[in-house]
DNA sequence: ATGAAAGCGCTAACAT
DNA sequence: ATGTTAGCGCTTTCAT
């Protein structure tokens, strides 16, 4: 409004009208490409707009056309490489229809504010996209009464009242939990998510399954439901281990947590990763196949996730009164270098004199330097 | 525009100032908070307000103030925790002043797309953050030209023409570069971005100034530019064993390309870090301190970086005429596992039977297992 | 083929 | 303290 912010203000509509000496209906013509404008007026119109740099005011299109071209996106972080593929997948599918992404990061609007965000959003975007694990109910009932086209990211199967996509959680844990067990495991530690996220309780569900298929009692103690918003990896570790019978192999649900296990495991407690126990991971990002050793892991379609997401709600923005649809993709063990093979192991141990428990503290990280 | 958009469509001040039996201005007063609205009043607006669940449009807000609220961040891909942490500092910033952020990714907007890219951000937004190393010059002018609030994040000293924000690069690497030459390494691989990238000359130049100062001649073979968007480590790595007097440690500019160049090392070459060649990274994101060894490398304060630019672009929307500004924040060395101190190397040696290049292949990774 | 004019929802003078 | 009104920049009938 003051002078100083005059100076990046761009042409109008209007003047570029008196430019080209028409009237301004005749520009907006041009702009949007519409049939019946003599070339010559035509050419003149598209001299003067590029003259001056012309682009219509997108807040003056939305506000007539009563859309955006936008859709809003709610994470919670962008920090890490789980969301970062996510919000790729969204980014090129959504190029193709000529939308745009705003963010939303949760833990800005808390508290009354998570309601806040439905409604800032509500107006603003055509739709609205969801990468919110827990603590959503409350906008979801809104986004859901009031038929805004939204779609919730990376669900579980409890709830399909929303229009979502997910992936085959179970069935991802249940291929890893069989992987170990015919490793020849049987005592197996699960870190888990808090059970209030959806995905958290199919993927105990696939521990359960394939634990009792091979007739292993389900331990309840070897069960860890940690924060992963907030995760104890030291507590957690520290915990499974000082287990009674304490487990011969990890599941844990989330890959950058299975790297801060492995590293605990071995710089605090001298255990070797494979060699005494065994680490299998989730998500399967891209360190996991960097780290040493490499991780075994379920590959967790992120991209792809992405993508569907945001095919789904392009879908809805159309017609937002399509039924609650729910697109399941599929997951895929990724076997690397971070489980043993504890039958192996057995004939190993009977022509070796160094038993597996001795070699627990038998070799320490070469070069221990100081940070 | 059609019946099921009306759907989700919402309340407008017109409706109400009906329902409430005032006119629209004073539902507008009481929405922005003004003073002069007699309490009764005041409550029987908001009570409509929250029975229809209204609130203001922000496009017509933002047409009519000239100003929106939002600021947009032009980032080429998100899938990376150095992008991540930069943009959850941004975030954490212009919360504070109440701005929203608007994503762009560079991949979708190429080629005469670009130009797009900040004509169609200037209007809509009220700032732009860039973090595009590169191929920039067409927009960034355009930018400058029409004094439009921008701040340039990560930038190095070359260009100070537009406000940024960037690190002690030369300082960085200078750092590193004596820490490894204190450890009696004299060659010394290079991987750096394209030369092209500001930051990239900085810190080539502390890698010389180091050398220099020990006086350890500067050799171009030990030099590797990559281009950091679509790195290729394996043939880096692979160049820089097969050079004549092979290094003995290598500086990479970027801690995910150290990693992948580790397990290159390790898996391709059977080469132990730090025992057979030392590896320093650069930025020290989390994974660095996870990875086994842990890596050696120089702290970029991504966040730190991220609030900074939203700071500088909110001083420079409130006023567009301050003259450029280029903060500078330190960068830190990290020393943790990753590096070998030849002096110690030397006296094992001599009291070793194993000579160090007997060890190369001398010990394969446990547990090769296939993928 | 082009111009005139209404209106999208809101804010901010200007009245009263 | 509240109502009236003129735009913000654009799209889109409706005329011509």
């Amino acid at each position: 409004m003051n002078d100083s912010s005059k100076k990046f203000s761009k042409a109008t509509i209007i003047d570029i009208a008196k430019v080209a000496g028409v009237s301004y209906s005749t520009v907006s013509r041009v702009a949007n490409n519409f049939a019946y404008v003599r070339p010559s007026t035509r050419a003149r119109v598209l001299a003067a707009m590029e003259q001056h740099g012309y682009v219509a005011n997108p807040h003056a299109r939305s506000l007539h056309r009563g859309k955006s071209g936008i859709i809003g996106l709610l994470v919670h972080t962008l920090s890490t490489e789980y969301i970062g593929e996510i919000v790729r997948g969204v980014e090129d599918e959504i190029a193709q229809y000529e939308y745009d992404l705003m963010l939303y990061t949760t833990h800005r609007h808390q508290g009354k504010e998570t309601q806040h965000v439905s409604t800032i959003t509500r107006g603003f975007a055509d739709g609205l996209l969801l990468v919110v694990p827990m603590g959503r109910e409350n906008y979801l009932d809104a986004l859901r009464e009031s038929n805004f086209p939204h779609v919730i990211v990376d669900e579980g199967e409890a709830d399909y009242k929303s229009p979502s996509v997910g992936i085959t959680n179970r069935k991802g844990i249940y291929d890893a939990t069989r992987y170990l067990l015919g490793l020849g495991h049987r005592r197996i530690g699960f870190i888990s998510d808090k059970m209030k996220v959806n995905t958290a309780v199919d993927r105990l569900k696939g521990y359960k399954d394939a634990l009792a298929e091979f007739g292993v009692e389900y331990d309840p103690a070897l069960v860890l439901e940690d924060d992963f918003v907030r995760p104890q990896p030291r507590i957690i570790t520290e915990t499974l281990l000082r287990v009674g019978s304490p487990p011969t192999a990890i599941l844990i649900n989330n890959d950058p947590i299975a790297f801060r296990v492995m590293e605990i495991l071995r710089h605090e407690h001298g255990l070797r990763v494979p060699e005494d126990i065994s680490v299998v991971g989730f998500d399967d990002i891209s360190m996991a196949s960097l780290v040493y050793p490499r991780l075994t892991t379920v590959r967790h379609p992120l991209y792809e996730m992405g993508q569907a997401a945001a095919r789904l709600l392009m879908e809805r923005i159309d017609d937002p009164d399509l039924p609650p649809q729910h697109i399941q993709l599929e997951t895929e063990l990724v076997v690397r270098d971070s489980c043993h093979d504890l039958h192996q192991a057995m004939e190993m141990a009977e022509s070796d004199i160094v038993k597996p428990i001795e070699r627990r503290n038998g070799r320490e990280p070469s070069s221990p330097r100081k940070r």
